[in-house]
DNA sequence: TATTTTTGTTCAATCGTTGGAACAAATATA
DNA sequence: TATATTTGTTCCAACGATTGAACAAAAATA
C-alpha cells in the first residue's frame, strides 16, 4: 500500500515526456514556461502526491528557510508567547521555526547552537540561559556569518541586535509603587548579577531606595535562580531577619510565588505585613490568592520586534547596517499582594 | 573580518593533498583510513572551522537525523516535560528535535505537519489539538512512510503507535476519591467528547458514578475547551443549578483553576461545600490555596516511551512490526481540594 | 522572403557529501 | 620468488533540485 520511492521531479518529467528542469521550472512558475505545461506538471505532480525534497533544493540554493529559536525553557507565558508571535510573523515569510530549549543550562545551550548550526538555519533568535558566561558559542554564530537577534537575555559585548525591556527603569517602577504602598524596608529577591538583565534591576532597585532614602542593606538582596523553592527558601531567610523587611521585590514570579506561599504558610497579612511585587506577569499572578503584582513585559511586541528584526538582518546579510538595540518600557500591572490603598 | 565562503571536505582535501571522498571517510571514521590522515583531517578540518553540510550529507544519505515533535502548546508542565525527555533520549541517539505547537488549532496543526514534512524529518511524535477530527493530514505522514508515534490525545483508528494514560480508570479513581470523601451529588467539567481521552474520562465517570449510585444527570456534565475561562463559566452554571454538586471533577487543572477562582469569590468552604479534582497535576496545582487535587500523568515516563517507541519505528521501518498501545496507570494526587477528613 | 525577437524547452554544471568499485602499494602466505 | 591478501586511497556516480546558457521553433518585424 504504501508507496516506498518518493516522486520526484524525474518521475513527473517521465510522464510528461519533459526534461527534470523543465518541470522544476514550471514548479516555480518561471515565465518562460507554458501555462499549458504548467498546469500538466502541477496535475502530475498532484496525482504521484509529489513533495519536493526541501534537502535537495536548500542544498542547491544555499538557503534551508528553517529559523532557529534558544529559550530557556517554553514553559511560560512569557516565552511562549513569544514564540507564538515570532513563529506567526516568520512562517508568512515562508520560514519554518526550530524552538530549542537550554532548560537554564550553558551545556545545553552550546548543544542547542550546535543543532542549530547543524541543520543549516538561515537565522537564530536566542534568549540567553541564566547560566551562560562564556559567549564563545554565541560568537561561533556570528563567525558563521549567520544573523543573530538576542531578546530579553542578551549580552551588550556580543554586538547584535537586541530586544528587551527596561529592566532599570522596571524596579524603579516597582520600588516606587511599594513605596507609595506605605513599604519602608523593601527586600530584593534578585537573579544572578552577572545576568545584565538581574543585574539592572538590582541597580534600579538600589538607585530607587537611594532615591527614596530607605536603607539599603546587603542581607536584604539576595540572588538565585528564581525557582519557586529559592523564593521560599530566600523568603524564610528574610523572615528569619531581626529586622523583617515590610515590602518584596522579586525579580521572577516563580519565586514570587515561593515567597507568597511561606508568607500564607506563616500567616504573614499579604500585602499589610509583607507587600509583594513579582516579574514576569505569569498567568498564574492573577489567579493566586492574593492576586500578585508583577511586571509585564511586553512579549507579544518583544516577539515582533526581535522576528522582523531577524527578517531585516536576513535581507541585508552581506550589507553593514547599524545595531539595532530595542528598549521597550515595562508595565506595572498592580494587583491585591501589594496593594494596600 | 567574516570568512563568506563555508569550508567544505574539499577544502581540506587540497589542503592535504587528497581526494575530498577520503576526507569524508576519515572524518566518518571509515575503517580503511590511517590513522595518520584521519588525524590529519581532524586537524585541518579544525584549523579551516569546518562545519559539515547536514544538508547534502541528509540529502546523500536520504536521512535527516531531525524529529518533528507536534503539541498543542509547549505552556504546560505536562507538555514541557514530556518534551524535555524526549529530547533528552533522542539527542542521545543523534537526532535533534523541531517543536511545533498547533495551539489547538486545526489549520495550525496542518501548518506544522506539512512544515515538518517539508524539513524532511525522520519521525513525527505528536499530540493532536483538541479540535482536530479530520486525520487527512495524519494519514499524509503514514502515505509517506514516516514513523509516527501519538500521544495523550491520540485516534485509535489512526493505527499507528500511542502512549498515553488510562483516562477511563483515572475518573474512577477521582470518582472513588469523592465519594469517600462524602460526595453525594458529583459535577464533571469535561472535555469535548469528540476527542477520545475526554470521551473515557466522562465514560469513566459515568460508569463510576453508577457503581456508587449517585445520579447522574446531563446538567451535571458540561464540556468545553478547559481553558481557566471554561472553568470559571461552568461553575458558575453549577452553582446557579436548584441542586448545586457538592463535589466537582474537572478533566483539566486551568479549567479547575477558573472553577476553584469562582468558588473562592462566592465565599464557599472548598473541600467543605464543594470538593474539587483537576487533571494534569499541573505545577501550579501545589501552589494555589487550598491546593489542587489532581491527577498526576506521569510526563516523564510518557515523553520515555514515546522516544523509544519512535526510535524501534525507525530501526524496524520496512518491517511489519505489531502497533504499540502504551497504557499507563494515572495517579490520585490528593490535596486540601477535596481534603475533607 | 530574410532577419530579428520571443517563446519554450533542453543541456550541463552545481550544491557538499557519501559509499561502492577499482586500483595500486604494502604486507602476508605459499 | 610468485601469488594472495590486506591496506589506503582514488574514482565516480549518485542524492534531488536549480539555473544560466544554449538552442530550436514560432512569431514578429523589416
Amino acid at each position: 500500500m504504501i508507496n516506498k520511492k518518493k516522486t520526484t521531479i524525474k518521475d513527473i518529467a517521465n510522464v510528461l515526456g519533459i526534461t527534470p528542469s523543465a518541470v522544476s521550472k514550471a514548479l516555480n512558475n518561471h515565465p518562460r514556461i507554458s501555462t499549458k505545461t504548467k498546469t500538466a506538471v502541477l496535475q502530475v505532480a498532484e496525482n504521484l502526491n509529489y513533495q519536493p525534497n526541501h534537502l535537495a533544493s536548500a542544498l542547491r540554493k544555499g538557503k534551508s528557510n528553517l529559523i532557529g529559536v534558544i529559550i530557556p525553557k517554553a514553559n511560560s507565558h512569557f516565552f511562549s508567547s513569544i514564540i507564538e508571535k515570532i513563529e506567526d510573523l516568520l512562517s508568512k515569510e515562508g520560514y519554518n521555526i526550530i524552538i530549542t530549549q537550554s532548560y537554564e543550562s550553558y551545556k545545553k545551550e552550546c548543544r542547542c547552537i550546535d543543532a542549530l548550526l547543524y541543520t543549516q538555519v538561515d537565522g537564530i533568535i536566542a534568549s540567553m540561559a541564566n547560566e551562560t558566561v562564556k559567549l564563545d558559542y554565541y560568537e561561533k554564530i556570528k563567525a558563521q556569518g549567520i544573523p543573530l537577534i538576542l531578546f530579553d537575555r542578551g549580552e551588550n559585548d556580543l554586538n547584535v541586535d537586541y530586544v528587551g525591556i527596561d529592566d532599570y527603569q522596571s524596579s524603579q517602577v516597582a520600588i516606587e509603587h511599594l513605596v507609595k504602598q506605605g513599604c519602608k524596608r523593601i527586600a530584593h529577591i534578585a537573579g544572578f548579577s552577572h545576568t545584565r538583565i538581574y543585574k539592572n534591576r538590582i541597580r534600579g532597585y538600589r538607585d530607587a531606595l537611594k532615591k527614596f532614602k530607605l536603607p539599603i542593606e546587603d542581607q536584604l538582596i539576595v540572588e538565585s535562580n528564581l525557582q519557586i523553592e529559592d523564593g521560599r527558601r530566600i523568603m524564610k531567610q528574610l523572615l528569619n531577619l531581626s529586622k523583617r523587611p515590610d515590602g518584596v521585590y522579586v525579580s521572577g514570579d516563580y519565586a514570587a510565588l515561593g515567597a507568597l506561599q511561606v508568607l500564607e504558610e506563616e500567616n504573614i497579612k499579604v500585602p499589610f505585613d509583607i507587600s509583594l511585587v513579582g516579574f514576569g506577569n505569569e498567568s498564574f499572578t492573577s489567579l493566586v490568592t492574593p492576586s500578585m503584582t508583577s511586571i509585564e513585559q511586553h512579549s507579544t511586541k518583544i516577539g515582533e520586534l526581535a522576528a522582523n528584526a531577524l527578517l531585516q538582518r536576513i535581507a541585508t546579510q552581506n550589507q553593514n547596517v547599524s545595531l539595532n538595540k530595542m528598549i521597550l518600557q515595562a508595565e506595572l500591572i498592580v494587583r491585591d499582594s501589594s496593594k494596600r490603598i
